[in-house]
DNA sequence: CATGAATGAGTCTTCATTCAT
DNA sequence: AATGAATGAAGACTCATTCAT
């Protein structure tokens, strides 16, 4: 016990590890109040580090440059929205259709369908042009998704007895779909709330599903 | 010798004012060129001027400065877009289904629907938080537009007795498809044709109005 | 005539190369005076704008970075050397004891032999070893001068009947001579002048040709 | 366990200093790799840290600032090429012939004579003129150096019956030439080797003291 | 003793903008 | 009408130094 007294006179290790993480974070959520409040252009390491109420060389010290933060926050963004769809699949039981409707809600929750988030996604999306490190993140977590909501299709289809060709092209119009109501959301700004936006899903699905038209409406409009 | 002097530089308005017009067209278009080889944040002033093969001041010159020119260039982008789909409606016919279909063609139309302009739309509405000008330049024309499509909506809801006040819903709903659409385009770029783009939209129209369903995939599905 | 009148009313094409060429003189100018000052490393495009009393921007605009600046300066500097020497050849006449006893005063020219000079070779040989495009420049002019001393070399020991073949250690020699009393100029700065280097200098060459030892010392003690 | 909590850690006085000096060599030995590699201006505390496989602390902790470092670096470079001409000098006897070859044999002692030497004393004479320090340091060992080829010039020169004011004349040109020598081997690495340089040397100092012409070839040129 | 996180002044570089010609 | 030289205010990034642990 003596002798661990003397070999670690610095703090340990993981407490360490567990300080550089919280500082990750801290800077991650102070460049996404930037980009929110300065646009992508505006961002700089300037505005982040005030915004973080930190030095202007932390964020250099744990991202090495502004391209990889950058880079780190879009990741982030699309690790929280991916917890929030796989845990709405999750906890949707093993329906097709309830899994469809867990994948929508989840587009539309509140943590993830929300003014910040939204500038934040086409921030980014608006560079993924020019930016070959934003296009490939946005590829890989997008096609996670897909085949997420590509699965539920397929089930579904196969369940009313439709071909399961069908299911790729159904997937895509709703990814398509939430897709465009976030950017009316995002572009008019306060004039499409949850609510409508379920609404206008809800409507398309029954209306391709109509097998299922009544599940859709009740478990999109309805509740909270 | 002095009377060349003086008559010959002073061209005539009208001559001045076409030359004007020429000039700032070409810098737009270089302008465009940029955004799409550099991105927005990689586009200033030098590359604009370099991909124009003018000299460094002309820009501000005929645009007294960058945002204004970006402005222009975001309102150059939408003039096109208005141009192709209000002359695709024109040419529709009165029917409220030849209508949206025309509505629905010109969005996908090949000068409209390329891998350049959608570089350009998601560059400008990706700083459309954080820029008030490009907010208000999108508001403005997307409002015209979606008059277009809620016009076409409501009488085609008249025309098979369904309550108009479906029409907003359905409008905004057509109009987030096609935009959604437009995002897997940029997003993933080369996977997602005109034809396939079209067939999505038809399905999805063809459902949400049964009794015009064949018209929906005639109209979208065939031709070239 | 008129027609020359509207087509050229920028400057003349030349008086704006000399414009542009009587800066980077002046830049290059500033900067030898910051490295004298300075130092290499305490150089910065500050301190050359401050000297050359220009904005922070000129350096990069004219020499594009900090680092073709620095190579332009020392190749300058090259340029003055090689000019001094070249011309003290040309002035020499043929005979090889004249040529070299010329070239060896070139080296203790005022206008090569002087603290500013001195400061800038070890400034930027010192930083050869990290640097190619010094190391590069260097050898570039360095291997000229050698082929200009080894002719003389050559020429001389023909005239005596000794073999060639030493030729190219005693201009080594000689080369090697002159630059380590420069290096004790440099160093020990005052303590040795242009009188004494050419004494010792002289010394030298009259031992290793005692055939011409009197045209050595009446050549270079001589004079001026 | 407190009494050896208090203990342990209280190393005897003796065998801290042992270790601080052992530390200290490992930095500036570190140090030294990092100048030959990176230069004196690429030359930071980071790539110092990193070079000694100690954290960024160290060097400050042991040299209170990079300063201090540095010049210790260069006192350390000193004291062992001091330590080689000494100890030569030492082994060589006392006729003032072998003393100078002793002297001249040392400057291209593989332990002085190496690619590496070189760079670090180019990279700090570079400096040298604006940093007061590297010249004072530079200067105290160079006299010291300076004293030792004088006095066996003056000793030799007493030997031939050659008036004694010739010695300081004589000394600063061999030194002159044998770092001139440096300069060469420095700038066009690998293209002169310890072999060529005693040559060219013995060949000046043969013709310089004819007398002993016949020591300086057999003294220089042969051996290993 | 030793670590390495944190700072912030300073560096090079970019770029919108001005302006003389 | 047009040029392009010149400016200077940021921008990203570096690095010596400090300091809590």
């Amino acid at each position: 016990m003596a002798a661990s007294d003397i070999s670690v006179p610095t703090r340990p290790r993981k407490e360490r590890a567990e300080n550089a993480a919280k500082r990750r974070r801290q800077i991650i959520e102070a460049t996404i109040r930037s980009v929110v409040g300065n646009g992508l252009a505006g961002t700089t390491l300037a505005t982040v580090s005030a915004e973080a109420g930190l030095s202007q060389g932390v964020a250099v010290f744990y991202f090495h440059n502004k391209q990889t933060l950058l880079g780190e926050v879009l990741r982030h963004q699309y690790e929280i929205y991916q917890e929030t769809w796989q845990r709405a699949l999750a906890q949707a039981g093993g329906e097709p259709v309830d899994r469809l409707i867990a994948l929508v809600r989840a587009d539309f929750d509140p943590r993830v369908f929300d003014a910040q988030s939204l500038v934040i996604w086409y921030a980014f999306w608006g560079e993924a042009g020019a930016r070959p490190l934003y296009a490939q993140i946005s590829g890989k977590y997008d096609a996670a998704r897909f085949v997420a909501i590509c699965g539920a299709c397929t089930d579904l289809l196969a369940g009313i007895g439709r071909p399961a060709a069908e299911a790729a092209a159904l997937a895509t119009g709703i990814d398509a779909l939430t897709d465009g109501l976030w950017l009316r959301a995002y572009l008019s700004a306060g004039t499409m709330d949850r609510q409508e936006a379920l609404a206008i899903t809800a409507r398309f699905l029954a209306a391709a599903f109509p097998e299922h038209a009544e599940d859709f409406i009740a478990g999109l409009c309805g509740g909270d």
